[in-house]
DNA sequence: AAAATAATTTAGACAAGTCTAAATTATTAA
DNA sequence: TTAATAATTTAGACTTGTCTAAATTATTTT
């Protein structure tokens, strides 16, 4: 039915689309896949007479309910493969994104079915992203990011939104990572930044925009 | 480094090189990938020139070492998933090969060797097939064709070759499944017959070459 | 051993997905 | 509101893997 090439450019849509009613560039889909505008032109159009997006050429596209319907599926399986390799593998969390998306095209509802009932219905990934349920609807369960609470006291780390590896291992030494107990001690209004203590260490210093938080 | 369709012809004609000496007919590799002599023709060329087989014209391929190590390693992943599928997502040995057949592609030799120890490094797929270890050796351990043995007697089933779904779930309602044990009771030699009593069933009369046996 | 048949390869074309360079349209600046 | 700049699309080409039809080589039959 879709490529996996048509998948992945319905997710790099469906990611640069939540959060914001606008339309999506394609020169932000073109950055998020690396590749050509005009590559990314090629595939709208394709996905356009498909009605995965609605397209209106020099003003970029939306995402329709039956593309998002598609992205939300690929997600599903891509978070329910990270849960798979940390929890069953014991794969370190910098370590999955990258297999997570190679197994997330393997095209087996059935197997997703049965891989979510092995893990035992997780909400979660690794990363703290809420896993879409199979009819395509997302939980996600009071987090909020770090840079918006405004208020001192004590959170939990729930998760990250930046996946790379190297923000990954540089947190993990720090000692932060999901389920960790914070306090937020201090916030300073006049560049934005916040102290905060956590795991009985000595307070440090980070910037914002760091992780979602409840 | 070799691309899914790559891979898919190197199995195919590491099968169909196994037990016999000659080169694999360009005919016998079309019609166990359904595809054209043609398209043949043209991975062969490009097989060759990454010294993956011997090729001369008009007189079919031979597999090189090299591309023997590509083959059993993806007939290892096959077979890791397949166990994986079976054991741990309680699939039935007739669903478990096509989905197998997308996972053998993700390209991880870590993933491999984790799902590996996972699954308690098992040495025979669900069809009984042996898994071939990360060196490429593969280890039969006895396995015998029932169409080759001579001698009345007690054996255990222990694999099949055919991995077709419908002779699959044919075995399984007569209640032949890896690990029965059945008994040889009369041998014909006009026509090739054999009798066999398992299961504390009644006899039924099987076709040769039904299934591998020791 | 020549003729008929079967198998294989070549030639040319197509689809998917990609690229660069040129043309077009939008946006910003003056 | 025209000029300059930035973004997007089109045009044309390339790669991988595939196909059909025609040409070539092997094999089998007589």
């Amino acid at each position: 039915m879709t490529t996996t090439t048509e998948e992945n450019y319905l997710k790099a849509i469906y990611h640069l689309s939540t959060g914001n009613q606008d339309s999506v560039l394609t020169s932000a889909i073109a950055g998020s896949l690396s590749t050509s505008s005009a590559s990314v032109t090629d595939m709208i159009k394709k996905l356009s007479e498909k009605n995965m997006v609605e397209y209106e050429r020099y003003h970029g596209v939306k995402i329709t309910r039956k593309g998002e319907k598609v992205a939300l599926s690929i997600i599903r399986r891509h978070r329910l493969w990270e849960v798979f390799l940390m929890d069953t593998l014991k794969f370190k969390w910098d370590e999955v994104h990258d297999l997570a998306e190679e197994l997330e095209h393997v095209s087996s509802d059935e197997l997703t079915k049965r891989l979510d009932a092995f893990l035992g219905f997780p909400k979660f990934d690794p990363h703290g992203d809420p896993i879409p349920d199979t009819n395509g609807k997302v939980h996600s369960n009071g987090q909020v990011l770090l840079s918006e609470i405004t208020k001192k006291g004590k959170y939990i780390l729930s998760g990250v939104n930046d996946h790379s590896p190297s923000f990954l291992q540089y947190l993990e030494k720090k000692g932060l990572i999901p389920g960790s107990i914070f306090s937020i001690v201090e916030m300073d209004e006049f560049d934005n930044s916040m102290q905060i203590i956590f795991s009985n260490k000595s307070p440090s210093l980070l910037a914002k925009k760091l992780a979602k938080t409840f």
